[in-house]
DNA sequence: ATGAAAGCGCTAACAC
DNA sequence: GTGTTAGCGCTTTCAT
């Protein structure tokens, strides 16, 4: 016998289905999806037999034979960092109502592991990818999306040689422009001796940018010093204090990569005894919700995370559903900047 | 023609490598798996032809032939509540390295919610499951477990009635105990007059429950007004805090039943004027990061987040993998108590 | 308005 | 050591 029917453990399929209600395989799909009309009187009856024995329809063969896993992958560096899981919310929300579930990955910022990732997730058939490329560089994505699968990058607004159109959808935040005016701030406030404590990977080059151009405006050329890059971690925060605060003509103000920094200078300063914003003023990126409860109350740019997720998605929709079939697009999140208390 | 060979572009699919290679489609399948012997020389050309077309295995119909999807789902209530990022990046760190994807989803604490998001999961052939549940019960969670899918919940120690067994996998912190030690705590500074700032939810019972008993072992029946239930978040706890600072008799000290509670409790403290610990002592519980950053900083229960992920994971592969199959595991991680400054 | 049958891309008996 | 073939559970032509 070819049909395993009567079996009377485990899910019922569609065999079993159409058995029951004494109709084909083809009427049930189809009094399903709804994609032909079937006589009311035999959807009924199909319905009461998909009722009775329970019958969910498997989502992986129908994937296999529509091509669509109604699966999207999110690779990001890492789900602990308080930045991300705002982002992984705002896609998640749009994403879900449209019957799409969410495979979440931890890059750690490795690009071994972002291309490994990206790969096995094409294995696994997603209809699409959302990528925090940390390591990875834009252009690498390229040859590992072979089979078109629709793709966008969250990513510090790039400094894009104007020649090579863009290549993916991506939103991104202007961490340049964001860092510039935290910079601007400080300087009104009479800073002159301002150093500016950078992570590494994807952020770091725009944020510092943003921070030397603003500076090289402002003052003119500043002592290489007073730019120190380490981790976008507390500990990185902590590091790179450490050297900055220890010179003898030691800077009146720090802008930080990002919060996570900004808390590790907090660290330092209160262990050597320098008041912020006093002594040391310091200033964050991303507002993250630590940031507002650090003491004192971090003045920081706010890298709008959860709008950065809903953003990216809403990009991604687009293609799945299939609504625009065009070029690569490029949708700008603004950042903002909120005085708190220790700048 | 059936074999739709020479689709220049897409992916390359086995039926292509074998002929490519000049084998069998089975052949190709085994040099792959290994799961059967193939020559050296036509294990070379298959492995050759591979790399030429770039072939990789679709996931999708692996998984539907050899019933085993690699993947895992974690249902929580928001991974924007700080303590489930730890919880989900615990789980990653031990299912990654056995090539398991794990879909992440929402529940927002919605029964409704999270019923479905377990039927979804099942209906996408995960191979195991990992439920925070907030608002479902567990004994819930029996029926919609019809194929018998392994699941491991993580949940606050149950007071099941000891008839009936374990039905579920199980990691659960003792939450009574935890709010206990930091109960006893404060009654060893001289504290009588101590309030409840509870949640509601899943783990509401039972840190509520170590409150109650050491309260009433210590100082007799206590007023029904120092204990207040509102949310688990910031502004539960200020609301919380509104009420309990507003009796005339003013609570010395506050519990929480997490850490963002006693953020919004330190936040009208503040407000009104209160010194912490001066005035009114606060204790928290989960020790998220922003705990440590909070001032005066959180003296605090610390829910092992992390830890919890990977047990959980762990007590899950150990079925995915099959060398357990025996009757439900509970394990027990321990909380601990740390004092910092608010209390 | 409904069915038969082909096949999505793969694995695993069952041959030889 | 290798190939043939029958499915996994579904959707979708193509018929009638």
């Amino acid at each position: 016998m070819t049909l395993d029917n009567g079996r009377s453990k485990g899910r019922a399929v569609i065999a079993q289905v159409a058995q029951h209600a004494g109709v084909s395989i083809t009427t049930v799909s189809h009094t399903l999806s709804g994609r032909r009309h079937v006589a009311r009187a035999t959807r009924e009856r199909v319905l009461e037999s998909i009722r009775e024995l329970g019958y969910r329809p498997n989502q992986l063969a129908r994937g296999l034979r529509t091509r669509q896993s109604l699966t999207v992958s999110l690779i990001i560096p890492d789900i602990s960092n308080p930045f991300y899981p705002s982002v992984a919310r705002g896609i998640q929300d749009v994403l879900k109502p449209h019957g799409y579930y969410t495979f979440l990955s931890n890059s750690d910022g490795e690009a071994a592991s972002e291309r490994l990732l990206i790969r096995d997730s094409i294995d696994r058939s997603v209809d699409g990818l959302i990528v925090a490329p940390f390591e990875l560089a834009i252009s690498d994505l390229g040859p590992l999306l072979n089979p078109s699968v629709p793709i966008v990058v969250i990513a510090p607004k790039a400094e894009l040689p104007s020649n090579d159109p863009l290549q993916f959808d991506s939103v991104v935040t202007d961490d340049r422009h964001g860092v510039a005016e935290a910079t601007r701030y400080l300087l009104r406030q009479g800073h002159r001796r301002i150093a500016f404590a950078n992570g590494s990977g994807a952020p770091a080059s725009e944020r510092l940018a943003g921070f030397a151009d603003t500076m090289r405006g402002a003052v003119g050329p500043f002592s290489e010093g007073l730019i120190v890059a380490t981790a976008f971690t507390r500990q990185g925060g902590i590091d790179a204090a450490r050297i900055l605060l220890e010179r003898q003509d030691r800077p009146s103000a720090i802008v930080c990569g990002n919060d996570l920094m900004a808390i590790g200078v907090l660290d330092v300063a209160r262990e050597i005894g320098l008041a912020v914003p006093g002594d040391l003023a310091v200033i964050g990126f991303d507002d993250i919700d630590a940031a507002e409860l650090a003491s004192p109350a971090l003045t920081t740019v706010v890298n709008p995370a959860y709008a950065l997720g809903r953003s990216s998605a809403e990009l991604l929709l687009s293609r799945l559903v299939g609504d625009y079939t065009g070029p690569a697009r490029e949708v700008v999140v603004p950042t903002s900047f909120v005085i708190r208390a220790s700048a």
